[in-house]
DNA sequence: CCGCTGTCATACCCGGCCGGTATCACCGCA
DNA sequence: TGCGGTGATACCGGCCGGGTATGACAGCGG
């Protein structure tokens, strides 16, 4: 009945929980199957709740199963975390890993690593570029120290943030298409123009939603495909600086703002990253 | 160099590291020294980290260390609360643990009770009576689903909330005092009247903020000295409903609104919670 | 109806690791 | 220079995790 659930136990668990198959995770595991039948039969006793219904065809979650395996992926991604932290915090010391969007936000980024750098307990910075809300991912799971990241696209749950910069959207399009030619644009202007479907990124889940539009990767690509006309996209306005002399940005009156913010992990205790936090206050408009 | 963490280790460690003695952790785990100095050099070869500097005169945290402790403590609580909350699924099924303050929001907890009752997929809900800031810990630790908090008082990262209630504070006085018998007052009226200085209530550590006021613990003892004219107290509209006739409440201009909000764990699943959340949007004023 | 296949559970053995005791090396101290 | 007290080391025994072999059982095709 006591309640210390090993990480062992945890990742045979996840395992089987997920393939809904003894062998197959065992396989997976690099270990035999009867092993693994024993370590769940004896996890489930000793919490005293069967977790896996075995009947003929196959294996199912129970719903106590189903709460276990999420407590247990976050456990497990936490182990890792915390690993990875301790030896940053052992191998990398006195420096800060900053997570930040491959290309974009580069006059933020240069203010931001240019008055960080100036102040008196300066770290070293390590930018880590990363594409697609893949800094939340390094925050974490200990990669990061901090990352810039944007309300109200990505997930902050978790999170402490410091408000940067807040931004207009404006659209992207192919600068001889009529629609550049407008001062201001609404989301119903550019939704549903035939000959310019709105490209389409992936979700933070990699996948991405239904329509017409292209898949984007990257940024590169995607002002390739707005270049040659192929399609538009919706950027918040300090993408400009890296437009080209074929594309036109025209603002989105209705379109939410973007604030670009400052996250690290809640009950952060690094110093490294209070000295960022602390220099990004005093640098960038303190309030609203 | 794999980065597979033990329950047990991290057990071990944070034993050793709140100790800061190799012999009283052991003692505290119920093992003896030998082995516990051996499962912590072996966690510092696995890691390739020096957690705790053992010279002469002690044993001391490296930064590292305190890195991995903090980390530790988490996952430690993490894996308890994944325990209950396993155990909470399958014995409690279709039940929900509510945990609130004792002794406050009578009304809105009726209120909400009363329309989730009335809900159609309406599943049991145990009320746990907690004192002062329990609520997150019970959160947290997997005793309770969902509970009652208040904004800006508890802390609330890590949950989601949806806010049910925004009230000015007021000011509790003995009835017979002169501050009673104004209208309105503002902190600065209140804040060091020398017969009447205001209660101290614990941090979320426990302690006291130093001043001359009484420590406060409950609720029935607050009454009691502030109807005995030893004390006066800043509280939300609502604590009203259980004055006295020797108590006096009067409006607080300028102390922050206190909102009461719905708080539940941030990416539940749960779909007790969920259908508490929806009643609670349905019966309360939707947005501000 | 009967093997055949594939599932998970059981039985049993073995080796490694965890925990125990005994001891050492070292330091501060009287 | 003993003495108390620290953590580290040496060694040993039992337990438990992992392996192989096998069983119980269901679905299925002949």
């Amino acid at each position: 009945m006591v309640d210390t659930l090993e990480t062992r136990e945890l990742r045979y668990f996840v395992a089987v929980a997920e393939e809904l198959h003894f062998s197959r995770a065992a396989k997976r595991l690099g270990i035999a199957q009867p092993p693994l039948s024993r370590a769940i039969a004896q996890l489930e006793r000793r919490l005293g709740v069967t977790l896996l219904e075995r009947d003929r065809r196959g294996v199912t979650l129970t719903d106590a199963g189903q709460v276990l395996l999420d407590e247990a992926r976050a456990i497990l991604d936490a182990t890792t975390a915390a690993a990875r932290r301790t030896r940053r915090a052992a191998s990398a010391t006195n420096r800060l890993a900053l997570a930040t969007k491959a290309g974009a936000n580069h006059e933020l980024l240069r203010k931001l690593l240019d008055a960080h750098a100036a102040a008196p307990d300066a770290t070293e910075v390590d930018v880590l570029l990363c594409g697609m809300g893949d800094q939340a991912r390094m925050l974490r799971d200990g990669r990061a120290d901090a990352a810039l990241m944007q309300r109200p696209f990505d997930d902050l749950t978790g999170f402490d943030t410091e408000d940067l910069l807040t931004e207009q959207q404006v659209a992207i399009l192919p600068a001889g298409h009529p629609l550049a030619a407008r001062t201001s644009l609404t989301m119903a202007d550019i939704s549903d123009v035939p000959d310019l479907p709105v490209a389409r990124w992936p979700g933070q889940d990699g996948t991405y939603a239904p329509g017409p539009g292209p898949e984007i990767h990257d940024q590169s690509q995607l002002a390739q495909l707005i270049a040659l006309g192929h399609t538009m996209a919706v950027l918040c306005a300090s993408s400009r600086s890296w437009l080209w002399h074929a594309h036109a940005a025209v603002p989105l009156t209705d379109a939410p703002h973007v604030t670009t913010v400052l996250a690290w992990l809640a009950h952060s205790r690094s110093r490294a990253v209070a000295g960022l936090v602390r220099t990004a206050t005093q640098h960038f408009p303190p309030a609203r």
